[in-house]
DNA sequence: GTTTGACTTAGAGTGCGCTCTAAGTTCTAG
DNA sequence: CTAGAACTTAGAGCGCACTCTAAGTCAAAC
């Protein structure tokens, strides 16, 4: 059986993610992973494109500042089916929210800052 | 002599920039007020306004994720007088990139995040 | 002048999100 | 078959930014 094989080992999955080893291992052990991850081989973690998929959409989560145990609230309830899609459409609307109120207020400090700027290029 | 006395103690400080008296305390613990705040009367601070009008902006700074290390850089700066000008500028603009870069990073995520928001509509 | 509440300090404790370590196992190249 | 690189686990450690505690001092109201 000689398909191409798509799946990745834990350092090159950390590669293509972005994250360490560490962080991928903390993650899963943390309850943040949809499935257990294959064990190719043997003991051997194999990620597949699916989990790929999924880390890169954590990492957006977690770029947009939702604390971990948020992710993993999410998780829990991806993990139930689609009879959570409700629930998991408000999660995500809620953080919505909260990354519109993150942006305003970053926008808000830039302009501060963005005034200081001034007023030091003006004064020299 | 009793002209108005525009200056705050602690709690009223604390009341009047959304800190807690202990983050105040912290934060001159740590460097990070551009002079000794007076003590009125006995041992117990007193904020005058522009002591207000700094930590506001230092909000500002913190709530763009400015670490604590550059803002007291900024600091030690700002106590060397106007002959920082240019390298208080210059640090200004460095922390200005990361914030854009920031805001570009929480927007692409939004982006996803909208997306699957999307999905998750769609599919009921 | 005494009580009550706000203030003071130094230092310990907390929560988060990693990040690293140690000791051992497994894969791969030669 | 062997050497060395990459992997495994459980658990300890770390850096950041607060946040709280204890033991005491001070001030405003009665």
């Amino acid at each position: 059986m000689t398909l191409v094989d798509t799946s990745l080992s834990i350092s090159q999955a950390a590669e293509r993610t972005g994250l360490s080893t560490h962080t991928l291992r903390y993650y899963e052990r943390a309850g943040l992973m949809l499935g257990g991850i294959d064990r190719a081989s043997s003991t051997h973690r194999r990620y597949s494109d699916s989990d790929i998929v999924w880390v890169d959409f954590l990492t957006k989560l977690r770029s947009t500042a939702m604390p971990i145990s948020k992710v993993r609230e999410y998780v829990e309830l991806a993990r139930q089916g689609s009879g959570s899609n409700q629930a998991r459409l408000e999660l995500l609307e809620a953080h919505r929210r909260t990354v519109l109120a993150q942006l305003a207020e970053m926008t808000q400090s830039l302009a501060a800052i963005d005034h200081k700027i001034a007023f030091y290029r003006k004064g020299n």
